[in-house]
DNA sequence: TTATTTAATTGGCAAAGTAGAATTAAATCC
DNA sequence: GGATTTAATTCTACTTTGCCAATTAAATAA
């Protein structure tokens, strides 16, 4: 296992996670990447990588407190840390390089 | 085949295939990803992405006229076409608008 | 017409992406 | 405490991407 590249939807999660500081878990984190972005990806798909990225040591989890409603499980809370932090930022530096290397007339159009 | 996605180096692939303009096959691709990036990946890996792309409709490929040194089989030349451009300015801003919204605690360290 | 050079193709396995079904756990009502 | 409700996680299985070794093909020089 080379284990520590981001893949493209791992990195939109990890985003995801920074962005949710200290309310980061399974739900939310889809309900905040359906809202910023054109995706609708399952709760257990949102799992699975949460899982991965744990595994190569991006984000940490830990117990959260029952909710405050009716029923209901308790919550797996994720935070981003240090490695997490240098990974999304390694990727947006190399990729703004690479931005920056193409043609004008093909940036014409950028955002 | 929902077929539509850009994984994570495939972006990169259709990055350096705009960078490269008029000469992008597999080895110029391959040795300017190297030299933009930490990664060496091997001609076949950007082979089979290159494939991917065509197939999806990003990039176009046609047969380059044989090379002016010894010998060599002729290249297969890939251009980056519209929908290509537009693939990857949507990951790209969808990406940016994610990191606007990422608390100002974690972007100190930014690049 | 064979050797050499340069490049593309093939085939196959590992990792990441995806979602439905099954399960677990907490909260409260009786 | 047991039953019920609700929220969330884990399991299982499949598809797509990422990755490379080995092979094949085309060009030209000898």
């Amino acid at each position: 296992m080379k284990g520590t590249h981001l893949g493209e939807f791992e990195e939109l999660v990890l985003l995801t996670v920074g962005i949710l500081q200290g309310e980061a878990y399974g739900i939310t984190v889809m309900d905040e990447i359906e809202k910023h972005t054109d995706r609708k990806p399952s709760v257990s798909t949102i799992h699975s990588t949460l899982n991965r990225l744990e595994k190569k040591g991006f984000i940490e989890s830990y117990k959260g407190g029952a909710s405050a409603t009716r029923g209901g499980r308790s919550k797996r809370l994720y935070r981003l840390n240090a490695e997490g932090q240098a990974a999304l930022q390694k990727a947006r530096s190399q990729r703004e390089r690479l931005w920056n290397l193409l043609p004008d007339t093909l940036l014409k159009y950028a955002f």
